[in-house]
DNA sequence: CCTTAATCCTATAAGATATATAGGGTTATC
DNA sequence: GATAACCCTATATATCTTATAGGATTAAGG
Protein backbone atom coordinates (compact mmCIF):
# COMPACT_ATOMS: atom_id res chain seq x y z
CA UNK A 1 0.00 0.00 0.00
CA UNK A 2 1.52 3.22 -0.66
CA UNK A 3 1.86 5.46 2.41
CA UNK A 4 -0.12 9.04 3.18
CA UNK A 5 3.73 10.67 2.57
CA UNK A 6 3.56 9.66 -1.33
CA UNK A 7 -0.28 9.98 -2.10
CA UNK A 8 0.27 13.90 -0.82
CA UNK A 9 3.22 13.87 -3.02
CA UNK A 10 1.14 12.79 -5.86
CA UNK A 11 -1.53 15.40 -4.84
CA UNK A 12 1.06 18.18 -5.13
CA UNK A 13 2.56 16.77 -8.06
CA UNK A 14 -0.40 17.10 -10.00
CA UNK A 15 -0.69 21.24 -9.06
CA UNK A 16 3.25 21.35 -10.11
CA UNK A 17 2.48 19.49 -13.26
CA UNK A 18 -1.01 21.61 -14.46
CA UNK A 19 1.72 24.62 -13.29
CA UNK A 20 4.34 23.49 -15.55
CA UNK A 21 6.03 26.64 -17.11
CA UNK A 22 4.50 29.41 -14.91
CA UNK A 23 7.68 29.43 -12.57
CA UNK A 24 7.75 28.37 -8.77
CA UNK A 25 4.58 27.26 -7.25
CA UNK A 26 4.51 28.04 -3.26
CA UNK A 27 3.50 25.43 -0.65
CA UNK A 28 0.79 27.78 0.17
CA UNK A 29 -0.98 27.57 -3.26
CA UNK A 30 -0.61 23.79 -2.65
CA UNK A 31 -2.42 23.40 0.23
CA UNK A 32 -5.45 25.39 -1.25
CA UNK A 33 -6.08 22.69 -4.18
CA UNK A 34 -5.10 19.64 -1.82
CA UNK A 35 -5.99 20.33 1.61
CA UNK A 36 -3.32 18.41 3.82
CA UNK A 37 -1.11 19.86 6.75
CA UNK A 38 1.78 22.25 5.19
CA UNK A 39 4.58 21.20 7.66
CA UNK A 40 4.18 17.32 6.74
CA UNK A 41 3.76 18.46 2.69
CA UNK A 42 7.06 20.68 3.33
CA UNK A 43 8.82 17.85 4.46
CA UNK A 44 7.82 15.63 1.80
CA UNK A 45 8.66 18.13 -0.90
CA UNK A 46 12.01 18.36 0.52
CA UNK A 47 12.63 14.85 -0.07
CA UNK A 48 11.26 15.15 -3.34
CA UNK A 49 13.88 18.01 -4.19
CA UNK A 50 16.80 16.32 -2.00
CA UNK A 51 16.46 13.24 -4.59
CA UNK A 52 16.40 15.40 -7.88
CA UNK A 53 12.60 15.62 -9.14
CA UNK A 54 11.77 19.21 -7.88
CA UNK A 55 13.97 21.85 -7.38
CA UNK A 56 13.05 25.20 -5.27
CA UNK A 57 13.71 28.85 -5.34
CA UNK A 58 13.50 30.69 -1.90
CA UNK A 59 12.13 33.98 -0.84
CA UNK A 60 9.30 35.89 -1.71
CA UNK A 61 7.79 34.73 -4.85
CA UNK A 62 9.35 31.42 -4.84
CA UNK A 63 8.06 27.99 -4.37
CA UNK A 64 8.68 24.45 -6.49
CA UNK A 65 8.65 23.23 -9.43
CA UNK A 66 9.94 20.32 -11.61
CA UNK A 67 13.40 19.28 -12.50
CA UNK A 68 12.38 17.76 -15.32
CA UNK A 69 9.50 17.64 -17.49
CA UNK A 70 6.70 15.77 -16.30
CA UNK A 71 7.11 13.00 -18.97
CA UNK A 72 10.43 12.26 -17.80
CA UNK A 73 9.62 11.59 -14.42
CA UNK A 74 8.07 7.77 -13.86
CA UNK A 75 5.94 6.73 -11.08
CA UNK A 76 8.63 4.72 -9.99
CA UNK A 77 11.25 7.44 -9.14
CA UNK A 78 8.55 9.21 -6.55
CA UNK A 79 7.47 5.89 -4.91
CA UNK A 80 11.19 4.82 -4.40
CA UNK A 81 12.21 8.19 -3.07
CA UNK A 82 9.24 8.34 -0.60
CA UNK A 83 8.37 4.51 0.49
CA UNK A 84 11.35 2.93 -0.73
CA UNK A 85 11.29 -0.59 -2.28
CA UNK A 86 8.65 -1.19 -4.96
CA UNK A 87 9.96 -4.96 -4.98
CA UNK A 88 7.61 -7.12 -2.43
CA UNK A 89 11.28 -8.43 -0.78
CA UNK A 90 14.34 -7.04 -0.13
CA UNK A 91 15.99 -9.90 -1.58
CA UNK A 92 14.37 -9.47 -5.14
CA UNK A 93 14.82 -4.97 -4.99
CA UNK A 94 16.88 -3.83 -8.13
CA UNK A 95 17.08 -0.50 -5.90
CA UNK A 96 17.45 -1.70 -2.07
CA UNK A 97 18.58 -5.11 -2.61
CA UNK A 98 19.41 -6.91 0.63
CA UNK A 99 20.50 -10.61 1.04
CA UNK A 100 18.01 -13.17 2.78
CA UNK A 101 20.28 -14.79 5.66
CA UNK A 102 17.55 -17.92 5.96
CA UNK A 103 17.27 -18.63 2.22
CA UNK A 104 18.57 -19.26 -0.53
CA UNK A 105 17.80 -17.19 -3.78
CA UNK A 106 18.36 -20.09 -6.48
CA UNK A 107 16.39 -22.27 -4.75
CA UNK A 108 13.36 -20.79 -3.08
CA UNK A 109 10.45 -20.58 -4.87
CA UNK A 110 8.98 -17.56 -3.38
CA UNK A 111 11.83 -15.66 -4.26
CA UNK A 112 11.31 -16.78 -7.87
CA UNK A 113 7.71 -15.38 -7.55
CA UNK A 114 8.68 -12.53 -6.30
CA UNK A 115 10.93 -11.51 -9.17
CA UNK A 116 7.58 -11.86 -11.21
CA UNK A 117 5.75 -9.55 -9.12
CA UNK A 118 8.21 -7.19 -9.04
CA UNK A 119 8.63 -7.26 -13.25
CA UNK A 120 4.86 -6.75 -12.89
CA UNK A 121 4.75 -3.82 -11.31
CA UNK A 122 8.05 -2.13 -12.65
CA UNK A 123 6.49 -2.85 -16.25
CA UNK A 124 3.70 -0.03 -15.15
CA UNK A 125 5.36 2.02 -12.74
CA UNK A 126 8.79 3.06 -15.03
CA UNK A 127 6.50 3.04 -18.03
CA UNK A 128 4.00 6.00 -16.73
CA UNK A 129 5.48 9.11 -15.83
CA UNK A 130 4.17 12.66 -13.57
CA UNK A 131 2.22 13.28 -17.32
CA UNK A 132 -0.40 10.41 -16.71
CA UNK A 133 -1.26 12.36 -13.69
CA UNK A 134 -3.71 15.05 -15.54
CA UNK B 1 6.70 -4.93 1.06
CA UNK B 2 5.74 -8.44 2.46
CA UNK B 3 5.20 -8.59 6.17
CA UNK B 4 7.36 -10.81 8.21
CA UNK B 5 4.02 -12.86 9.19
CA UNK B 6 3.77 -13.38 5.19
CA UNK B 7 7.14 -14.49 4.69
CA UNK B 8 6.83 -17.24 7.92
CA UNK B 9 3.79 -17.97 6.69
CA UNK B 10 5.05 -19.26 3.13
CA UNK B 11 7.89 -20.58 4.89
CA UNK B 12 5.70 -23.03 7.03
CA UNK B 13 3.02 -23.34 3.80
CA UNK B 14 6.13 -24.94 2.39
CA UNK B 15 6.87 -27.23 4.30
CA UNK B 16 3.24 -28.43 4.73
CA UNK B 17 2.76 -28.50 1.07
CA UNK B 18 5.94 -31.08 1.04
CA UNK B 19 3.97 -32.73 3.67
CA UNK B 20 0.68 -33.07 2.00
CA UNK B 21 -0.92 -36.50 2.02
CA UNK B 22 0.74 -37.22 4.62
CA UNK B 23 -1.46 -36.30 7.90
CA UNK B 24 -1.04 -33.45 10.37
CA UNK B 25 2.04 -31.46 10.50
CA UNK B 26 2.93 -30.51 14.14
CA UNK B 27 4.26 -26.88 14.48
CA UNK B 28 7.33 -28.36 16.29
CA UNK B 29 8.07 -29.96 12.87
CA UNK B 30 7.85 -26.63 10.77
CA UNK B 31 10.19 -24.44 13.57
CA UNK B 32 12.87 -27.04 13.46
CA UNK B 33 12.75 -26.74 9.26
CA UNK B 34 12.29 -23.07 9.67
CA UNK B 35 14.01 -21.57 12.76
CA UNK B 36 10.89 -18.92 14.04
CA UNK B 37 9.32 -18.19 17.07
CA UNK B 38 7.01 -21.06 17.56
CA UNK B 39 4.09 -18.85 19.09
CA UNK B 40 4.43 -16.24 16.38
CA UNK B 41 4.04 -18.94 13.64
CA UNK B 42 1.15 -20.27 16.14
CA UNK B 43 -1.02 -17.19 15.60
CA UNK B 44 -0.06 -17.16 11.86
CA UNK B 45 -1.03 -20.69 11.55
CA UNK B 46 -4.17 -19.82 13.82
CA UNK B 47 -4.80 -17.12 11.21
CA UNK B 48 -4.72 -19.35 8.05
CA UNK B 49 -6.83 -21.73 9.43
CA UNK B 50 -9.59 -19.23 10.64
CA UNK B 51 -9.59 -18.39 6.80
CA UNK B 52 -9.62 -21.91 5.84
CA UNK B 53 -6.64 -22.10 4.45
CA UNK B 54 -6.01 -24.50 7.01
CA UNK B 55 -6.98 -27.48 8.56
CA UNK B 56 -5.60 -28.13 12.12
CA UNK B 57 -5.96 -31.66 14.33
CA UNK B 58 -5.83 -31.00 18.53
CA UNK B 59 -4.51 -32.95 20.72
CA UNK B 60 -1.58 -35.83 20.77
CA UNK B 61 -0.73 -36.63 16.84
CA UNK B 62 -2.28 -33.56 15.61
CA UNK B 63 -1.14 -30.83 13.80
CA UNK B 64 -2.07 -28.50 10.70
CA UNK B 65 -2.49 -29.84 7.19
CA UNK B 66 -3.94 -27.86 3.79
CA UNK B 67 -7.44 -27.08 3.20
CA UNK B 68 -6.92 -27.90 -0.52
CA UNK B 69 -4.27 -29.35 -2.57
CA UNK B 70 -2.39 -27.12 -2.84
CA UNK B 71 -2.49 -25.86 -6.63
CA UNK B 72 -5.90 -24.75 -5.30
CA UNK B 73 -4.47 -22.46 -3.27
CA UNK B 74 -3.48 -18.84 -4.57
CA UNK B 75 -0.87 -16.61 -3.24
CA UNK B 76 -2.91 -13.89 -3.86
CA UNK B 77 -5.38 -15.80 -1.13
CA UNK B 78 -2.50 -16.25 1.43
CA UNK B 79 -1.62 -12.42 1.12
CA UNK B 80 -5.03 -11.14 1.37
CA UNK B 81 -5.14 -12.89 5.01
CA UNK B 82 -1.89 -12.13 6.32
CA UNK B 83 -1.12 -8.35 4.81
CA UNK B 84 -4.21 -7.17 3.64
CA UNK B 85 -5.17 -5.68 0.10
CA UNK B 86 -2.89 -6.40 -2.84
CA UNK B 87 -3.74 -2.84 -4.06
CA UNK B 88 -1.35 -0.02 -3.60
CA UNK B 89 -4.78 2.24 -2.56
CA UNK B 90 -7.59 1.60 -0.57
CA UNK B 91 -10.30 2.71 -2.94
CA UNK B 92 -8.86 0.65 -6.04
CA UNK B 93 -9.06 -2.41 -3.74
CA UNK B 94 -11.26 -5.46 -5.12
CA UNK B 95 -11.58 -6.91 -1.32
CA UNK B 96 -10.52 -4.35 0.60
CA UNK B 97 -12.49 -1.02 -0.87
CA UNK B 98 -12.90 2.07 0.57
CA UNK B 99 -13.77 5.16 -1.00
CA UNK B 100 -11.41 8.16 -0.79
CA UNK B 101 -13.07 11.07 0.41
CA UNK B 102 -10.89 13.72 -0.88
CA UNK B 103 -10.56 12.45 -4.93
CA UNK B 104 -12.43 11.84 -7.40
CA UNK B 105 -12.62 8.01 -8.50
CA UNK B 106 -13.17 9.48 -12.43
CA UNK B 107 -11.18 12.14 -13.15
CA UNK B 108 -8.05 10.99 -10.43
CA UNK B 109 -5.25 10.05 -12.21
CA UNK B 110 -3.50 8.08 -9.79
CA UNK B 111 -6.33 6.26 -9.21
CA UNK B 112 -6.22 4.94 -12.81
CA UNK B 113 -3.00 4.10 -12.57
CA UNK B 114 -2.96 2.36 -9.44
CA UNK B 115 -5.47 0.01 -11.06
CA UNK B 116 -3.13 -0.55 -13.73
CA UNK B 117 -0.80 -1.80 -10.73
CA UNK B 118 -3.06 -4.32 -8.86
CA UNK B 119 -3.83 -5.42 -12.08
CA UNK B 120 -0.55 -6.40 -12.91
CA UNK B 121 0.01 -7.53 -9.20
CA UNK B 122 -3.08 -10.04 -9.67
CA UNK B 123 -2.09 -11.43 -12.84
CA UNK B 124 0.94 -13.14 -11.08
CA UNK B 125 -0.56 -13.55 -7.57
CA UNK B 126 -3.73 -15.02 -8.76
CA UNK B 127 -2.65 -17.43 -11.26
CA UNK B 128 0.25 -19.12 -9.09
CA UNK B 129 -0.42 -21.34 -6.23
CA UNK B 130 1.35 -23.05 -3.75
CA UNK B 131 2.36 -25.75 -5.74
CA UNK B 132 4.68 -23.54 -7.07
CA UNK B 133 6.56 -23.05 -3.73
CA UNK B 134 8.50 -25.97 -4.24
C1' DC C 1 -7.52 -42.22 34.52
C1' DC C 2 -3.52 -39.88 33.92
C1' DT C 3 0.24 -38.19 31.31
C1' DT C 4 1.67 -36.05 27.40
C1' DA C 5 1.68 -33.61 23.16
C1' DA C 6 -0.54 -30.97 20.58
C1' DT C 7 -3.71 -26.89 19.20
C1' DC C 8 -6.55 -22.83 20.93
C1' DC C 9 -7.23 -18.26 22.75
C1' DT C 10 -6.53 -13.72 24.81
C1' DA C 11 -3.86 -10.28 26.48
C1' DT C 12 -0.09 -7.45 26.31
C1' DA C 13 4.77 -6.02 25.90
C1' DA C 14 8.33 -4.21 22.96
C1' DG C 15 9.89 -2.25 18.97
C1' DA C 16 9.56 0.00 14.67
C1' DT C 17 7.44 2.96 11.46
C1' DA C 18 4.27 6.38 9.83
C1' DT C 19 2.20 10.61 10.58
C1' DA C 20 2.20 15.06 12.19
C1' DT C 21 3.69 19.21 14.76
C1' DA C 22 6.80 22.80 16.53
C1' DG C 23 10.00 26.29 16.28
C1' DG C 24 13.11 28.68 14.52
C1' DG C 25 16.82 29.65 10.60
C1' DT C 26 17.88 31.26 6.01
C1' DT C 27 17.12 33.57 1.70
C1' DA C 28 15.25 36.66 -1.75
C1' DT C 29 12.08 40.23 -3.14
C1' DC C 30 9.96 44.52 -2.73
C1' DG D 1 13.68 46.24 6.91
C1' DA D 2 9.36 43.86 6.39
C1' DT D 3 7.58 40.01 4.32
C1' DA D 4 6.99 35.67 2.10
C1' DA D 5 8.86 31.96 0.96
C1' DC D 6 11.84 27.65 1.60
C1' DC D 7 15.21 25.07 4.94
C1' DC D 8 16.32 22.15 8.77
C1' DT D 9 16.15 19.51 13.01
C1' DA D 10 13.96 17.75 16.73
C1' DT D 11 10.25 15.60 18.78
C1' DA D 12 5.58 14.19 19.78
C1' DT D 13 1.77 11.04 18.68
C1' DA D 14 -0.35 7.29 16.83
C1' DT D 15 -0.49 3.06 14.67
C1' DC D 16 1.14 -1.18 13.19
C1' DT D 17 4.33 -5.02 13.40
C1' DT D 18 6.59 -8.36 15.79
C1' DA D 19 6.97 -11.12 19.57
C1' DT D 20 6.05 -13.08 24.20
C1' DA D 21 3.36 -14.98 28.07
C1' DG D 22 0.32 -17.90 30.25
C1' DG D 23 -2.81 -20.76 30.47
C1' DA D 24 -7.23 -23.56 28.49
C1' DT D 25 -8.69 -27.22 25.76
C1' DT D 26 -8.42 -31.49 23.28
C1' DA D 27 -7.05 -36.16 21.85
C1' DA D 28 -4.04 -40.21 21.96
C1' DG D 29 -1.88 -43.83 24.40
C1' DG D 30 -0.50 -46.47 28.19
Amino acid sequence: MLSKKAQYAFKALTSLVRNEGNGPLPISHIVKEHPMSVKFLESILLELRKNDILCSKKGRGGGYFLTNPPEKITFAQVIRVLDGPIAPLKCVSLNFYERCDDCNEISCGLNKLMSEVRDANLKVLENRTLIDLI
